[in-house]
DNA sequence: CTCGAGTTGATAATGGTTCTCATTAGCATT
DNA sequence: AATGCTAATGAGAACCATTATCAACTCGAG
């Protein structure tokens, strides 16, 4: 037997699908806790791991270099906006550049080209809450 | 006053320009160290912390979470192909991509877009080397 | 040369992530 | 339902990159 189920997982897993946006190991930690389940830290890493191992979610590195995970809701490549803010994110499509990044790398010589498109800026909700208050 | 110059700010612009691609601090501590300088390991930090603020070494989260820094033949804004073998780096230009990035964050809604592009590969010699003792 | 402020470097502190290991609990079998 | 095997769990330690601290130092202008 390679995996088991246990309700530990199920609840990462939920909770994962119920932020809205990114969300690093820590805050999905301490919001499983607030439910009063008495999840460990390093539980929540392994299920993370094991999502993102799976596809059923990503991971990238926030510039701070923390971790965030997002369920992903198609398993397929895609890209992210993400908001800098409130973690709001939306996930894109970007054939063009998808072709863009095949065409440069085969220019250059290179293999097996992978590549890292994200946006990060202020959604629309975030930019009103932050400038309304000071005009 | 606002800046010195000191030898050990200089040995640090050196030494990460002679790195072929992107380096960690902490790698480029040890080399400057054996190289029989008693840099210290902060100051490599501060030095590398002030070249990327002043737009001379750009940096990037590698996907373990370590910060990478490398010199940047230009200040201004670009973008990179990494060969993920052995660090070599090509600057590439992608004002395309910069105007899909700008339009898809205003579809959305989103302000202030800043954007990470990058592309990962095995370069052609690396390739080369990788396939053809195999064959 | 002298003075003052920016720098340095050894070390402690911080904080996210991973590891350890004794205990717990899936799950297939009996 | 009971049993046994073993993956999974969780509390805390270990790790590691990065940042803060602070006394000693040194660049560089006057």
């Amino acid at each position: 037997m390679a995996q088991r189920n246990t309700w530990q997982r199920e609840r990462v897993r939920d909770a994962l699908a119920d932020a809205r946006g990114f969300v690093s190991a820590q805050s999905l930690h301490a919001d499983l806790r607030q439910a009063n389940t008495g999840i460990g830290l390093a539980t929540v890493y392994r299920a993370l791991a094991g999502l993102a191992a799976s596809g059923e979610a990503d991971s990238l590195q926030s510039p701070e270099g923390e971790a965030l995970y997002r369920a992903c809701t198609t398993q397929e490549h895609h890209h992210h906006l993400i908001c800098r803010s409130c973690g709001l994110t939306v996930e894109i499509e970007a054939k063009d550049v998808e072709q863009w990044a095949k065409r440069t790398a085969a220019v250059h010589g290179f293999r097996d080209a992978e590549h890292v498109v994200d946006i990060f800026g202020l959604c629309a909700s975030c930019a009103n809450r932050l400038d309304g208050p000071g005009a």
